[in-house]
DNA sequence: GTGATGGCGGTTTTT
DNA sequence: CCGCCATCAC
């Protein structure tokens, strides 16, 4: 590229290695940045050099990113860099983001209407277990979370239920999960709705299928420039939709360091990332190894740790910054005495001056931040835990929701059914069981079903003016949306459903927050256009909100959530063989999981810009039972020139190798140390996830048939035929109306009940 | 249909 | 040890 005119000032500052990733916009790209490097930098730049010098106008690029906050953050900075006017036109977020934008446009082409709904873990999670209880499976023995977990990990890898080879079943269910999965599949398609393995899956789907291949070779058109942010996170579903859509000649710039791929137990390959150089041949590559974050030291330790890995493009990170301080170790009794000298440490840092935004507990587990919790607030500390339940996903906001989304896609049946007894209006299991006995035998959703059944004399008269007076509000509320606003109206419905008046009745401490929660989600619904894409914003833009909002304070957050962050001071806790590295990784996936560990020890070292801390205990609590540990084998990786280890009771600090026995715990150390391994061990079930406990009985049922399939069994009726109800007894059928039947039961009574809850004598 | 108690299981987590 | 769920008693 040439020199630039003018206004092109973003380009100063970078170093040698940086400009060329900026400037190669000529032939496809990997960018291999290790931590620390500058690489949110260079693909910023890069995006503003490619507008800046006319290679392409907004809407001719696509950028794809992991998180919507790394998305906001690019939008920011990009438009930062070319003088602050927003960036208009360009597709920018992450692939579910990207993918639910195009699939809205061509929902039609694999079965759903544009207005589909985005189902999260939990509704997953429910329609599985209904999908799986139909079919008799012990649902105690097999989760249906582990098979959500199962079908989305096939779903990472672009495989619908026809595409899972039998091989792969597995144990799961008697090697009835395929079977699951389609059932699965058949039932989202019938509530239109998607999960988000879907959005991406669905897209593919419809990339391949020549019938419309006019959907992709317009996007080839489209798009001139793509580029993929934290690539070594990426799925094989998520490659897959890059090469299709790479297919028309975009250049292609991936950005990614396979020394931080830590997903790979969601379904991430870091093969992707190994494998870019064949996959786009011509490509550039360039290596940022410049760091511009940590000391001398603690990059010393952190790439002799990585060092260990054998699966990896190899990087060496430099600084030419200093040594600064080396690392402090530390072995402790137990959790409470690690706790204990990591709140000392704080406090020193803190009579430093050290500001506590400047402090991060790094955990590989959310049980073990409660110990350091309790400390800091006996210790009147301010902290911040990050990684909590999400927004979103709290329950009150999750009902609002799915208030919502009933009124805007009535055949949202899970939707209906998480709120249709929210708050308390008397509709229990058995009713909505025979909702749904009707929905199912009829064909139709749960909302459409209730309205059916009101019309008959099927359900008890208080019963049935609830289940009335329901539908009839949500019809008035759909009738709002037009002439409404939509936060007025998401307000209303809260007013008018009795969620509020449940809330304000609720003697529990936390209702008034849960109440503040509604009132900050209706608030923020204001800066979205439509209801519509409000809703598809709480799906997809997850927001991790900090509990409490102390500005000066301590993180606490797990090493995957710190991942992208960088603090002055570091402690990182509960470095012990089976906690970290994780003894189930080790189990599930052996060397693999051994080294995504290690990787994660690498995240958490790199996030130290001053000072690293790394403790070990030799008994460590763990649901409430006492475990001995041993140190973890990262600690040995760790350079003795680099660090210093505080692990002192009489013994110098030049010790460390001999870590254990020489930290001083007298003769119940060694003892510790012999058990150890085996009892943290003890604690995990090994085998794979197909796998977990053995069956000792074979469900063997039939599967019920499809609803279409049901409906077409239905027998006719007419009238004079004597049949029986469930319920009522028997009678005659005096007058037919559609599925609705008048009957003459036995007992002189008539009622009007439901073909498919009566049978033919 | 709703509230109370016991049993079991329990990494990491964004979309 | 804690939280979720499932089952049981009303």
């Amino acid at each position: 590229m040439q020199a630039q005119t003018q206004n092109n000032s973003f380009l100063d500052g970078l170093n040698p290695v940086q400009r060329e990733a900026v400037e190669e916009i000529s032939r496809s790209l990997l960018v291999l940045a290790g931590a620390g490097t500058g690489k949110t930098r260079v693909l910023t730049t890069r995006l503003a050099h490619i507008l800046h010098s006319g290679s392409a106008f907004p809407g001719e690029i696509l950028a794809v990113t992991f998180t919507n906050k790394a998305a906001q953050e690019m939008r920011e900075r990009v438009s930062a860099m070319l003088g602050g006017a927003p960036v208009d036109g360009w597709w920018l977020g992450t692939f579910h983001a990207l993918n639910a934008r195009m699939l809205r446009r061509h929902a039609d082409l694999v079965g759903l209407s544009s207005n589909f709904s985005i189902i999260d873990m939990d509704d997953q999670t429910r329609l599985l277990k209904q999908l799986m209880i139909d079919r008799q499976i012990d649902v105690k023995k097999w989760t249906p979370k582990v098979a959500g977990a199962i079908i989305g990990r096939w779903k990472d890898q672009a495989l619908g239920p026809a595409q899972v080879p039998p091989s792969e079943s597995g144990e799961f269910a008697d090697g009835r999960l395929i079977e699951i999965y389609r059932a699965y599949q058949q039932r989202l398609k019938e509530i239109n709705a998607c999960d988000f393995g879907d959005l991406i899956l669905h897209m593919i789907t419809i990339f391949k299928d020549a019938a419309n291949n006019d959907v992709l070779s317009e996007l080839h058109r489209q798009f001139r420039y793509i580029m993929v942010d934290e690539y070594q996170d990426t799925n094989i579903a998520q490659y897959l939709w890059l090469r299709l859509l790479a297919q028309g000649g975009a250049n292609v710039c991936c950005v990614g360091d396979d020394d931080q791929s830590i997903y790979g137990w969601r379904g991430a390959e870091v093969g992707n990332i190994l494998k870019f150089e064949k996959d786009f041949p011509d490509s550039a590559v360039v290596r940022l190894e410049q760091n511009y974050r940590s000391t001398g030291h603690i990059l010393a330790a952190a790439s002799a740790v990585i060092n260990n890995n054998e699966n990896r493009l190899g990087k060496t990170l430099w600084s030419d910054g200093g040594d600064g301080e080396k690392l402090i170790t530390r072995g402790l009794w137990d959790g409470d005495a690690e706790a204990r000298w990591i709140g000392e440490k704080i406090e020193d840092l803190q009579r430093q001056g050290q500001d506590l935004n400047q402090i991060a507990v790094l955990v590989r587990a959310g049980f073990q931040m409660r110990n350091f919790e309790e400390r800091l607030i006996a210790l009147g500390i301010n902290y911040r835990v990050i990684g909590g339940p999400r927004f979103y996903e709290r329950a009150e906001i999750r009902d609002a929701l799915a208030y919502l989304r009933v009124t805007t896609q009535p055949n949202d049946d899970l939707a209906l059914e998480r709120i249709i007894n929210v708050p308390k209006r008397g509709i229990g299991k058995a009713t909505v069981e025979m909702l749904y006995a009707h929905a199912r035998g009829a064909g139709i959703s749960l909302f459409q079903s209730i309205s059916d059944l009101c019309q008959s004399d099927e359900l008890r008269p208080k019963v049935r003016a609830t289940l009335q007076g329901l539908i009839d509000s949500f019809t008035l509320w759909r009738e709002q949306i037009a002439v409404m606003p939509h936060n007025e109206l998401c307000a209303l419905i809260l007013e008018e459903s009795g969620y509020n008046a449940m809330l304000k009745a609720d003697k529990a401490p936390e209702a008034e927050g849960r109440l503040e929660n509604l009132k900050e989600m209706v608030a923020g619904m204001e800066e979205y256009e439509t209801l519509e894409e409000f809703l598809e914003h709480v799906a997809l833009v997850l927001e991790n909100r900090a509990k409490g909002n102390a500005s000066d304070a301590v993180t606490l957050i797990t090493l995957h959530g710190a991942k992208g962050l960088e603090y002055d001071n570091v402690f990182l806790p509960g470095w012990e063989e089976g906690l970290f590295p994780s003894q189930r990784s080790m189990d599930e996936t052996g060397l693999k999981g051994l080294e995504e560990e290690r990787r994660l020890a690498y995240v958490g070292i790199t996030r130290a810009r001053k000072k690293a801390y790394i403790s070990y205990v030799a008994n460590r609590q763990m649901y409430g039972k006492w475990v001995n540990a041993i140190p973890s084998r990262f600690v040995s990786e760790l350079p003795d020139a680099s660090i210093v280890n505080e692990s002192d009771m009489g013994m110098g600090g030049g010790q460390r190798s001999s870590h254990w026995d020489s930290s001083g715990y007298g003769g119940r150390a060694s003892s510790a140390s012999t058990a150890a391994g085996a009892s943290y061990g003890s604690n995990y079930t090994s085998g794979n996830i197909y796998a977990r406990r053995r069956s000792a009985t074979n469900s063997s049922s039939t599967a019920p048939g499809t609803a279409a399939a049901r409906r077409a069994s239905l027998p006719s009726y007419q009238r004079g035929q004597r049949v029986v109800h469930r319920s009522f007894g028997e009678g005659e059928i005096i007058y037919i109306d559609g599925q609705k039947l008048d009957i003459l039961f036995d007992d002189g009574q008539t009622k009007r009940v439901m073909a498919s809850f009566i049978e033919v004598l």
